[in-house]
DNA sequence: GTCTATAGCAAGATAGAC
DNA sequence: GTCTATCTTGCTATAGAC
């Protein structure tokens, strides 16, 4: 009797930290608009229909907030990633679906990867410290996918990750809605390195 | 007797604007170390031996720095890029020129050129439409080097662009001082994408 | 949990003496 | 030209009522 009292109080509770999503879209959002440094807490509260002091019932700091929406970036892209990579049954079929994975969650996944991607804040070395860790676990698959292509001799692997790892981020800069999609801007960059292929 | 006077006048007056360069200097460091947004005027000021209050004798707002900065980047990037571009002569040779330039000056080349690439105010939409033209006359350089590059048939030379350009800003998220040198970066970067050139 | 109110501080910019 | 002093505004974060 009293254990049966004891799990109906449990499961009439009310969830608690309810409203910590939309608190985190909101500061995802902020950051990526106006950058790190420049947004305020006010307009993240806001963008949650909240008011500035009840934010910090969720979050104890705007760097705590940061460190959130990069956590939450991460295990997305990385969730995508994993996924596409998972249906590819070769190397370069592997390499093409991680890109177009990465590119499609960057370019049109929202806020969340748009600030992993961009917001390192350049003093703050308590955050970096959080934050770097985080990427290059992320940023490990790649490196994986790269060593398992078969080459020609003498094509340097690590060169050639940095060209596309590079060249995927940078794509923000130039990415226009109604343009390539990042599935055709990842096989126009393969196509570009495939003479490198091995022949098999 | 009176012009002559008046000439003397003249060449014995205090050269104007005389600590203009090293208030750039101190704007260019401060933004390259802590981003636009969190760096401020009175570190800026400080950085020149100054008080903040005097600055704005030479510029009259922080977005006018930011301006001044992207200039001179410009300029000093454009230079470097424009006479080791010169000295080659054929088109692979131009653009490995014209990218180990510009990877020399944005990792190796002080201040400005890495504001220039890395600070593009997210908000502020009134300095943006004054940078990024300054950005697309320098691009336009790179998009004229790979025009001119004897390709095989098919090889897109717009994604070319993208992955090359990309690549190389991107490389100021990775490179370390005492890793390869820009001239090797570009070297190996271009190494990868040779089986693209025309058979002659 | 969310609010109001505010402490405490740092920012960009200006005024006016020198 | 550079200074000091200050205006005004906005920020992060906290305190305490409800």
């Amino acid at each position: 009797m009293m254990a049966i009292v004891s799990d109906i109080k449990t499961e009439a509770a009310p969830r608690r930290d309810n409203r910590r999503p939309q608190l985190l879209d909101a500061a995802a959002r902020s950051f990526r608009e106006q950058g790190y440094a420049a947004a305020s807490m006010r307009d993240i509260a806001a963008g949650a229909d909240m008011k500035a002091g009840s934010m910090y019932y969720y979050f104890a700091s705007k760097a705590d907030l940061l460190i959130a929406v990069h956590e939450e970036g991460i295990r997305r892209i990385s969730a995508a990633v994993d996924d596409a990579v998972a249906l590819a049954d070769n190397p370069w079929a592997r390499l093409h679906a991680a890109m177009s994975a990465h590119l499609s969650v960057l370019l049109d996944g929202g806020d969340y990867a748009q600030v992993v991607i961009r917001e390192l804040p350049l003093d703050e070395q308590a955050v970096r410290e959080r934050l770097v860790p985080l990427r290059d676990e992320y940023e490990a698959r790649f490196a994986q996918l790269f060593d398992d292509l078969p080459l020609i001799d003498g094509a340097s692997r690590r060169h050639l990750r940095l060209l596309v790892f590079g060249a995927l981020n940078w794509s923000q800069t130039w990415y226009r809605v109604g343009g390539d999609t990042p599935a055709e801007i990842a096989g126009a960059f393969l196509d570009l390195l495939k003479p490198l292929a091995a022949k098999s």
